[in-house]
DNA sequence: GGTTGACCTTAACCTTTGTTGAGGTTCTAG
DNA sequence: CTAGAACCTCAACAAAGGTTAAGGTCAACC
């Protein structure tokens, strides 16, 4: 058990699961989605480089944001292939999606703050309540642009 | 056009999407779900009461927040059916809803200020970074419950 | 050398939140 | 009264993010 030396340096796909906290059917849907890759044995079997393990830990930090796979792959593409990403990669990719996340914390506390303004008001019913369009969307059709109109006045 | 009188108390689905600034096709799926609900012409067409702007209002700032519509489906089979909703029945769902999102704003803060933290540490390659297992899921299973190694000794 | 557990592939299925299209009916305005 | 807009149903499709099952191989331990 002792004494795998380089052998030891690959890592099948449940061993990469299990250290990842993830099921195998997600270290395999990863693959095919290209966000990661491995070698494989003569025997067809996945060989994992260490390296996947920061890339999934990346990717897991980054769905938590609640950034879309597509959008890490990627951002992983930019990373260089089959080695471990550096902290330098890791420094560049975390503060632009701290960015991501600052942006999607301003606009969940914008709607709770609105939400809080709206309880005390009886605001749904009229027409210019600010939860009907706080910021986004309706790109101005109609005086105000507003998404709704609750009362027939 | 003017007088209508009763009849103007129902709305078409046109009419009902287009004051909500939403597709035809979402508010039969949100009657579908259960979330709405109406009555037939004779000649089977929708009829809208008006309390289904309210409701519809409801339903998109608490998907705003993330709720999924089967949770918002459920909130709202507890108000009274067929009436518009009164201000305190918002006040009551809107307020639970403040709750929900305040966590959820405070997950994605928290996740944002490890982020920061771990920029300069290096830490995704520490077993102990609290990225990797900031507060929920994985029910102690080895010592740390770490979702990750990233390094093998 | 055989049994068991881990692995392989492909394909189908799942949930959520709707949209699109086909084929047919109803409503409203001129 | 008739044309066109709006409506109806039902079914299929979409995209994201996976899971589950079927049928078959590989590897490792005793």
């Amino acid at each position: 058990m002792a004494e795998k030396g380089a052998l030891q340096r690959y890592l099948s796909v449940g061993e990469v699961a299990k250290r990842c906290g993830i099921a195998v059917s997600a270290v395999h849907f990863y693959e095919r989605k290209g966000l990661i890759s491995s070698i494989r044995t003569d025997g067809n079997q996945r060989r994992f480089h260490r390296g996947v393990l920061r890339k999934l830990a990346i990717i897991k930090v980054a769905q938590k944001t609640g950034i879309p796979l597509s959008e890490i792959g990627a951002a992983l593409d930019k990373l260089p292939r089959n080695t471990v990403p550096t902290v330098k990669d890791w420094e560049h990719l975390s503060s632009q999606w701290r960015d991501d996340l600052n942006e999607r914390i301003d606009q969940l506390t914008r709607l709770r703050d609105q939400l809080g303004q709206c309880i005390g008001c009886g605001c749904l019913s009229i027409s210019a309540c600010p939860l009907y369009n706080p910021n986004d969307a309706l790109g101005g059709d109609g005086p105000g642009a507003r998404l709704l109109e609750l009362e027939d006045e």
